[in-house]
This record gives structure tokens, sequence and C-alpha cells, in this order.
DNA sequence: TATTGTTATACTCTATAACTATA
DNA sequence: TATAGTTATAGAGTATAACAATA
């Protein structure tokens, strides 16, 4: 049936089919560069100099709760190539965030850990985070979050894992 | 109150309020990525060589179908400062699709034109777009799809404006 | 003096390709 | 040979600051 519903966001002219989708992608590109925006605005106000990528690879650190992650676990969860954990990961050791660990048991890995000081770090940083969030997200109420949420959750866990090839 | 429904996605350890909205702001910067990329690919399909950022300006441009916008203006539509703007008109104009044209009113302004290459280059480009956002969106039924771009409009036409300073 | 756009510069993010050291 | 990470390089995207031309 493929039925879809036009709604004030689109522009007045040519509402042919399809056209709502792309001004999805046109929204979420904006989106993104605000929330990323707000981000930096929360982090400078902190005084911490911790990039928007940077502060997702320290995130995923400090999600793993077990084993420290080796380059390529980031690299997969932040869906990127390999390549760009190094640039990450050597700006993160040099701010002492971060620290490059040897693999005993495979010598050709290199596990990350967070220092002291990257633990705290990280929490300063979910501060700024909700801040930007809930700057964000303001217009919305509670319930059109979680509604945002769910939408963006399948999304996301969908199709997409093609990663970054 | 305050009420916050927690869902599937969210990582087992600490719930803390504010954490959804958090959350949120990731899945906006994964989807963004891979969206982006999604287009990339079906641009070089059609050997387009326009880059995303170029591609917004040209679709902007493409809607004012009134009088041809000034730098100042496609700044304030794609949310970036006037500097930005200067770099993607010369590569456009390099590739011969846009025009920059001066304002006989006011010879501080440079108004920027679709040329007919430029013409046809959107029309192929909104092909590759949509292909994206429909490769992107395929978990998600009409209706929800619907229902994302109503919360994402209200998103962006919201609080957002803040523009880029 | 305020506005419009540009020159100059720099930084973030990320990619591809080739290489090293393991395994 | 396949895997893990790195060196080398490049390009997109965008910012700030200083400046020129015009209003």
């Amino acid at each position: 049936m493929n039925l879809v519903l036009y709604r004030g966001a689109m522009p007045s002219p040519e509402p042919p089919a399809g056209a709502a989708d792309a001004n999805v992608a046109e929204q979420l590109v904006r989106l993104t560069r605000r929330m990323q925006r707000a981000q930096k605005r929360h982090m400078d106000r902190l005084d911490l100099a911790v990039t928007p990528a940077q502060s997702r690879l320290l995130r995923i650190v400090g999600h793993c709760r077990g084993t420290a992650p080796r380059m390529a676990d980031l690299a997969e969860r932040l869906e990127v190539v390999p390549r760009a954990v190094t640039t990450l990961v050597d700006a993160l050791e040099a701010n002492g965030t971060v620290r490059r660990v040897p693999d005993p048991a495979n010598r050709r890995v290199v596990r990350i850990e967070l220092t002291d000081t990257g633990r705290s770090a990280l929490r300063a940083l979910r501060g700024a985070r909700r801040a930007a969030a809930e700057e964000i997200l303001s217009p919305l109420t509670p319930a059109q979050r979680a509604q945002l949420g769910g939408l963006l959750s399948t999304l996301v866990d969908g199709a997409g894992g093609t990663g970054a090839h």
C-alpha cells in the first residue's frame, strides 16, 4: 500500500513519494549537529578538553565492565575503521584519560583501560552529555522522548550494521 | 512527575534519570553516520562527485524558487558559519553545478543560482538520497516513519535554532 | 559603524593503502 | 596466510580571526 502521511514540515512544492523519508535524513543531520554543538558548549564550560569522538570512545571503555576492550572492539562499537581508533586513543592517552596495555595472551592485541583521570572525566562528561540532550529534546514531552527513543533504537538495532568498510 | 519509560535498548547497569535522553544523542550520531555513508554509496554508484554538504547546499538552492539565495541565506539554512559556505560554493562552482551572480541592488551580496548541470545533478541526487533513506528506514513501518518524521520535525523547528556562532 | 563575503589558518573526523609484528 | 595495529596520506567539514568592499 505504501501509505505516506505528509505533515506540516514538508516544503510546499513537489510532494512525491519517498520525499518524506529523505526529509528524515536532513532532520537527522541537523539535529546531530545541534546536539554535538550543545555538547561541546557544555564541555567547554566544564574545561573538558575531550572531543565528541573521544567522548564516545571513553564511554564505550567505561561500559566494558569485564575485560578491557581491544582496539578492534572499539572500532566495531564506534562503527569506524580501526585506523580511526588509533588517532583517538593517541589523543586520550596523551591527555591521560586512557592507557594502552599489552595483552599477555596475544601480543598483537592492545587493550584500552581507563585511568583514574579518565574515570572522573567520564563522570563530568556524563553531565555535559545529559545537559546537551535535555536541551535538544526540550520540545518533547517525556512520553514523546520515550517514543523517539524506541523508534531510534529500532533503527539502530535494525538493518544498519554495515560498519565502515 | 517526570515519568520515564525505560525500553530494551537501555544498557544494563546504572539507569539514572536523564540517561535515556543521553542515549538518544548517541543514536542520533550513529544513524546520521549510517545515513551519510549510505548516501555516499548511492552517489558513488551514480558517479555523482558531490559531497554530502554540497548536496545539502544544492538542495537548498533548488528549493528557493523565487529569488536566488545569498551566501548569508545559505549559511543560515545550513546552520553553518558564512565562511563554510564559501568553500562549498567554490567547489560547486568549480564543477559547474552552481553560479555566483552579483546582486545589482547591493554590490556586497552574491547570489547563488543553479546551472542546467546543477539542475540535472539535483534530480539524480534526489534518487540517491531517497534510496539511502529507504535503506536506513527499512526497519520501520510507514506509520512509524511518519511518527518519527513528526517527532524530528518538532525537534528541528523547536528550540534549536542557535545556529553556529 | 554595520554588513557581506572572503583570505588565511587550523582542527576534528574519518577513509584507503601499505607496512609490521605477530599468530 | 590471516589478524591486530600502526605509519603515511588525504579529503570533507567546519570554526575563528582578520580584512576588504560596500552600505
